[in-house]
DNA sequence: GAAAACAGTCGAAGCGCTTCGACAGCCTAT
DNA sequence: ATAGGCTGTCGAAGCGCTTCGACTGTTTTC
């Protein structure tokens, strides 16, 4: 293991000359700085992490909490991840994956410890128990999701509540009256994801103001659930023509009910999905759809955490607008007969 | 922030006591190990990971690199890194989450920094040039995956021969003869990536062996190229009644097509996949499937890798043996007509 | 009953780096 | 000229921990 003593000498300098030229944290002759980059190089030297985070006090290593449960949204989960290892790369910082498994305690661990800089917290419930602790360090933190209290915290997320209201004017535009919303499973609801009660409320707020129905069901993904859900809707409102599905696993299981049922989409039947673009350019029907930005949560997550550590940063909420692309699943509402 | 020092001049002992306390190397009276217990608790102390990586040149910290890319089984990897996250917290260890993106650049960073004790690399390519690197420095390495020669290396993975060739059995018992195999995207194979190949020739050799036709077509995910890959299938071999589908997002298109063009599957047609259970359960057909263990590939990984910093490990290739259940979209095949 | 073994504790060295203050040499403004 | 200010470099302290050797009692052993 090559040390930074070892380069000094090989290059006929100091040691803190040698981290100087490391840090540029004072100027150094180009003859200098040269000279021990040479050495660095030839000798294949890396500086040692453990020692580099005792002395300087900065591990340059970032936490990301991800959800322990795979139970929603994993391929979601996954590109967030992905886009915060490579973002936070960029910025020299490495990425420790920690599961919600340990709870609040990881969080004391972590910064008990100086195991990392900063943390990054997904899958936050609207009263979140590792909430206090985050107020309570001076760690920058940065959460992809709302709590109900931001208070002292900064969050990225998706705008799920204009999310909502974007996929009910869409329908509401082309003239659909009764809409069904077809909804994460019960056990999200039950934990109290903020995104799902977002969505949620934007979707009912809006139906109230157009002068829409809009009925909401939970529902587990897969087939044998859809159906149960799909033919208590149609039980229930017979005349809904619209939905809006926010679950993806229950996105293709509906499209494949509806066309067993000898009703068209979108002829008789408009679907919108929430979904990644990838999930509703790959579906049987193209899908309507509002994009899920995870890339873009990620990056813009590690962007906010860096900024904080150099100092800059402020708390806030960033609220990213949703998009809708129209595509194959959506049309004018049947004419009532 | 708390230190060892205070610790011991709260309890009334050394520092060195106190880190025997902790690490458990030299026996320590009831009374002095309680004292210190509790002055520990009182305190809320941490451990400094840096300094603790300093002194005793383990980091506990392992890094586990996953691919960059998003084209194929996404909830498999997450579901391995999962695994390998919770495992390795259960051996007092955390992960370092690395993408493919930086390639073997990545390997020899954490190695010459001392950033992590051990490594696992997912998505193996049969030539991957990580290897040599790995096989050059004396730090310990697990693969999920098997590449061309593991010499001095040590997998996990499915045994995707096997399972290639349990599929086939499957379908001949019932009576078939003409199995077309739905593959990966064409990348896939063009960068050699071993689970794919394997399949393959497990498959095919099987067979073989068998006296049946079996026709191998890439196919990327999504229903429009699953149409175009069916079709062309159909059109060469119109005989064909059974298939094994490798591409989780061909499955459900798969389905929805053969529906279409009145092709009842379990009785006109017969799919095998190779999914998750998760996956295979939740399709419009419950199918008949080769699960992939995604979790226990990835705690056998971490098992093994803290073998190695035991010094108890050995360089072995573990293949885990494929498992068949019988669900609803396979069955004998049509009486010839 | 003396020698050897062991249990329990401490002090000090050292891991590899960052960073502070010091200083030598040089340039610019008075 | 000389004070003051740069620039580039060095030495040394110190970050918080682990671990080695040493030491003191207490047991065990023949």
């Amino acid at each position: 293991m090559v040390t930074l003593a070892e380069v000094a000498q090989h290059a006929g300098v100091s040691a803190s000359t040698v981290s100087y030229v490391l840090s540029g944290k004072r100027s150094i002759s180009a003859s200098t700085r040269r000279r021990v980059e040479e050495s660095i190089r030839v000798l294949g030297y890396h500086p040692n992490a453990g020692a580099r985070a005792l002395a300087s006090n900065r591990s340059n290593i970032i936490a990301l909490m991800v959800p322990l449960r795979t139970d929603m949204y994993v391929p979601v989960m996954m590109e967030i991840a992905i886009a915060v290892a490579t973002t936070a790369r960029a910025h020299g910082h490495d990425v420790l994956l920690l599961t919600g498994e340990e709870g609040p305690d990881a969080v004391r661990r972590v910064t008990g410890s100086g195991l990392a800089d900063a943390m990054i917290l997904m899958d936050v419930e609207l009263d979140d128990e590792r909430l206090p602790l985050l107020r309570a360090t001076d760690q920058p933190s940065v959460l992809i999701g709302l709590p109900a209290d931001t208070t002292g915290l900064t969050c990225v997320d998706l705008d799920w509540g204009a999310t909502g209201a974007l996929c009910l004017e869409h329908l509401a535009m082309l003239g659909h009256r009764d809409i069904a919303v077809i909804g994460e499973a019960p056990a999200v609801y039950e934990r109290h994801t903020g995104f799902a009660e977002r969505t949620l409320d934007g979707l009912r707020s809006r139906a109230r103001e157009l002068g829409l129905r809009a009925l909401h069901r939970p529902c587990e993904g897969g087939y044998d659930a859809m159906a149960a859900t799909l033919s208590r809707i149609l039980d229930e409102r017979p005349a809904t023509t619209g939905f809006v599905v926010q679950n993806e696993s229950a996105v293709e299981p509906l499209l494949a009910l509806l066309r067993q049922q000898g009703r068209a989409v979108p002829e008789d039947m408009s679907v919108v999905a929430i979904c990644p673009d990838q999930v509703a350019v790959q579906a049987s029907v193209r899908l309507t759809s509002v994009g899920i930005p995870a890339q873009e949560m990620g990056r813009r997550a590690v962007e906010h955490l860096m900024a904080k550590l150099d100092g800059r940063g402020t708390d806030e909420v960033v609220l990213l607008p949703p998009g809708l692309t129209v595509r194959a699943s959506s049309g004018p509402a049947p004419s009532r007969s």
